[in-house]
DNA sequence: TGACCGTTTCCTGTTT
DNA sequence: CAAACAGGAAACGGTC
């Protein structure tokens, strides 16, 4: 592993070496020298990544990150050269793993992403470590789009990375610990980017996706990620001037394998084609009757006529893991419930009350206050970046049939547990 | 293999 | 007028 992140580094070019230059890979000797102080560099429990990366997603090699592994030589390597707010910033970049992505700050979003480049053997010049000037909380509010919009060709793996690392099964207090990291502050759908807005600029729009979260994020013809009007789509440019270039096609599917190219890769994580559905970006619509998408029916020579009523047929291309196990990841896994979900984050002081909090916790009634936000967490969960709050409302709804939640009349986005939730109260 | 479950997606209509 | 609510319909993907 500390050899694939070598080779990561000798291969760095640009950012990705400019950033790795402040990152020395320590020598046989260096490992010798003893850390200066205990104060200052605390003894660290023996380190493990958060989670097993190859438990759920079977193609992902079941070594631990990178930078784990060296974890135990880091208290060593750099305080000769290397003074110690960058020790810390290093080691900080190898404490990834220590913590939930919701508390990873911005120095850890970049040991993860050095990390994912080496595991992954991403093109390190393709991966411009300065479009992720943001905190874990962000990093996981990030949709799907916005990867790829940050990282046009490797997007999507960087996003389904982090999107395994949140599927793990950890329990809760774990999920979201309350240890400094995130704090309830940087949970605010409104400015859910602003992170990245404010660093990088206006996000590049997508073309023709409909999701609304774009449009909270229009371009600005000023922005340095600005890139030209539609016109200028699909240029073919692999660089900066290509952030904007699509990569989804129409719902067929399948058309965006090669983006990865076809030179043989480790295996990435798998579903990463997973998605396709009409809100995806898809710059380039057919819509003659052949190309329609499916449940949009042509009338002979005219419009098309309304939709068919239903969720869409998806077309998943088979991934690699589905090819060799038959299976894709688990969906209902043990507390992968919607109710369960929203009951841990009423639990959790990093979300309650900033998203979530409780209106009359005695009887379990509680209010979403950043309804999107929620979703947003939730689609994340899922790995699925177009969940709304308005999709997940609709789950929520069918819990009331079940007495899982009860109605409360008169309260928009206000919920109540029912006798069928359990483990939301206090002393349960 | 198929039934079932827990969603997810989309829709129309209503209420706030 | 927009956002949220309500609930039907159908599909999806995992489990049993």
């Amino acid at each position: 592993m500390a050899e694939s992140l070598k080779q990561a580094i000798d291969d760095t070019t640009l950012d990705l070496g400019q950033f790795l230059s402040n990152f020395p890979i320590p020598t046989p000797a260096q490992f010798a020298i003893p850390p200066p102080s205990e104060a200052l560099f605390p003894p660290t429990p023996p380190t493990s990544p958060p989670n097993n990366m190859s438990s759920t997603w079977g193609n992902i090699k079941s070594e631990q990150p990178s930078s784990c592994t060296l974890q135990g030589e880091q208290a060593s390597f750099t305080e000769l050269q290397t003074p110690q707010s960058n020790y810390m910033s290093i080691q900080n970049q190898f404490n990834w793993c220590n913590s939930h992505p919701m508390n990873w700050s911005y120095t850890q979003v970049r040991g993860f992403l050095t990390w994912a480049v080496a595991e992954y053997e991403l093109p390190p010049h393709e991966i411009n470590f300065e479009h992720f000037r943001v905190n874990g909380a962000k990093l996981c509010m990030m949709s799907r789009e916005e990867f790829s919009l940050l990282c046009p060709n490797y997007g999507d793996i960087l996003y389904l990375s982090i999107g395994k690392v949140l599927e793990e099964d950890l329990p809760m207090q774990d999920l979201f610990p309350d240890c400094g990291g995130i704090t309830a502050d940087d949970i605010d759908v409104n400015d859910k980017f602003d992170d990245v807005n404010v660093e990088l600029g206006d996000f590049p729009p997508s073309p023709t996706s409909t999701d609304e979260s774009y449009s909270s994020m229009s371009p600005g013809r000023n922005s340095p990620y600005y890139c030209g009007s539609e016109s200028d789509y699909g240029s073919g440019d692999q660089t900066l001037g290509n952030l904007f270039m699509p990569r989804y096609e129409t719902s067929d599917g399948d058309s965006d394998h090669d983006s990865y190219g076809s030179s043989p890769r480790r295996s990435y994580p798998d579903e990463l084609h997973m998605y396709d559905s009409d809100k995806e970006v898809k710059p380039t619509v057919d819509f003659s009757v052949q190309n329609a998408p499916i449940n949009m029916k042509i009338k002979p020579g005219g419009a098309p006529e309304r939709r068919a009523r239903g969720r869409p047929r998806k077309v998943r291309p088979p991934t690699e893991e589905l090819l060799t196990t038959g299976k894709r990841g688990r969906q209902h896994s043990k507390g992968n419930h919607l109710w369960e979900f929203v009951r841990d984050l009423l639990k959790n002081p990093s979300t309650n009350p900033k998203v979530i909090k409780w209106e009359d916790r005695r009887d379990g009634i509680f209010r979403f206050v950043q309804s999107e936000a929620v979703a947003n967490m939730w689609g994340r969960k899922k790995n699925n970046p177009n969940m709304t709050y308005e999709k997940l409302s609709r789950a929520m709804r069918y819990y009331y049939k079940r007495h899982i939640l009860e109605r409360v009349d008169g309260k928009r986005l206000v919920y109540r547990f029912g006798a069928e939730a359990k483990g939301w109260r206090e002393n349960e």
